[in-house]
DNA sequence: CGGGTCTTTGATTAGGTTCAATAAGAGTGG
DNA sequence: CCACTCTTATTGAACCTAATCAAAGACCCG
């Protein structure tokens, strides 16, 4: 029932899918690009003609990889994807899950070699920026260079709350924190904040959230349970986004009433 | 012992510290500047007396506080500080050590005011990069502005190594990276990187690494007890970087030998 | 329909937190 | 210079959260 409300970003459908690339956009100017970076773009850009150019990807799909050399930022322009980085024994470690108005590729551009990977989680429309190119406009618009430090900065204050998430919260509060924030992505992109479908898998939601997929499922059973959430598969239902956005524990309700009845039932069996 | 041998980075005495703020260099130029950022500089440069201030601080006093307008980045040219956000609950969450030829201030950019605030633990002279004139400077010497771009690019990625961290290593392997770090950080600035001086607490080290300061005390002293370091307090020395470098969980030693020896007695109490 | 991936749920365990008490230093003022 | 206080560090014991191991169900796609 929640997945059939919700086509609005539900996965299309062949015939669609091709239409929709027959359909898309082949090149964005200057002035797009800094709208969909929802940054203050210099109305003296209307001399440049320059263009970027989109490219389209499909599910699986890798934008860049690990070692790659670094010379594209790219932005979302449709779609969903995960950023991705091996730890030393190997495992993946989700960054990111990138979507509409999302730059990606800064980390590339210290080592002049991508530290990330870029996987597309659905099919994707994404403009390629060359980095010189877009560096060197900027220098001749100091406002769009302004812009990009500016994003870039943003990019930073992100991973910092990330790690004092990662630092301070417990498992259901950082699940609570992830469907919030997921559901202010959505509202801002002009989709439903109240259902929507997840475009991950729960294995990536834990290594994104530093938690086993077992964790992550429990927990949102746990919020269907007190009806804080509907969730079923992949589909989300949000029905009380306030007590998410400040929850820091869970409330003593499922798991604390079999705890509270064994605690009773110890001494009742004693007298 | 450790701590008398190791003076070079101690804090100074009163003397000491009164000359050298006396004899402390007031201006830096860009090459200067670009040296302690270990960043190549245009060789063009030398046209540009540009002199950027230094300021001296002490042991506690603030560089920037959280809400602060922004308008300045800050290089450490000597001295050690931390980093720090507020997260909601009002919990000091460390999110940084910076030390010599470190630049912070950046997360200021974005919303042009700091989201986090910058504490001295010792004495520190810092330098001021207006960030205006900074970025204008890079504006007519490119090679320049790719190395703000690059520094900014190393610090968002030194922060998704940190969640990388967080989401998938053990308090073991956190702190024995812990210690990896401050190790190859004091060799790179010509100090010892086998025996030197904590200049943070218990509490911001597991701040800083998500735990809490008994994990963080605990752990020292299982590694001081396998002899991978030798702890006294703040004074640390590094007996095995090899083994600290890749631990993963610690080698069965002391804990385990416990349990085993718990395992084994109760069988043979019922026997 | 069948194989594979993904998800849910249960049982158990282990690693880290919490609470608590003691000890060791650093700084202050008499 | 020493006593006093406050902060910091160490260590123990009990508890609890989340990981691990395991099994069954749901979904998807060919």
């Amino acid at each position: 029932m929640l997945a059939t409300q919700n086509t609005m970003n539900a996965p299309m459908n062949r015939a669609a899918e091709a239409a929709w690339q027959r359909s898309a956009k082949l090149w964005s100017n200057l002035n797009e690009v800094c709208d969909l970076l929802r940054i203050s773009c210099p109305g003296a850009t209307l001399d440049s003609d320059f263009a970027f150019q989109h490219v389209q990807f499909k599910t699986g799909q890798r934008i860049h990889t690990i070692g790659q050399p670094f010379d594209m930022l790219y932005i979302v322009n449709s779609g969903f994807l995960k950023t991705v980085m091996i730890d030393e024994s190997g495992n993946e470690q989700v960054l990111s899950f990138p979507m509409k108005g999302d730059l990606f590729g800064i980390d590339g551009i210290h080592s002049k070699q991508y530290t990330s990977e870029a996987v597309a989680l659905s099919s994707c429309d994404i403009i390629l920026l060359p980095f010189k190119k877009f560096s060197a406009l900027g220098r001749s618009h100091p406002e769009l260079e302004t812009a990009i430090y500016s994003v870039m900065s943003r990019e930073l204050v992100r991973e910092q709350a990330m790690v004092s998430m990662l630092g301070s919260l417990s498992a259901e509060a950082r699940v609570a924190r992830f469907l919030v924030s997921l559901s202010d992505r959505f509202g801002a992109m002009g989709y439903s904040n109240k259902e929507f479908n997840l475009r991950m898998t729960r294995h990536e939601i834990g290594s994104y959230l530093g938690l086993t997929l077992e964790t992550v499922s429990r927990t949102f059973s746990a919020f269907n349970e007190i009806g804080l959430i509907a969730v079923d598969q992949r589909a989300i239902g949000i029905n009380d986004i306030g007590t998410l956005r400040t929850l820091r524990r869970l409330p003593p309700s499922r798991s604390r009433a079999k705890q509270q009845a064994q605690a009773q039932a110890v001494p009742a069996a004693g007298a």
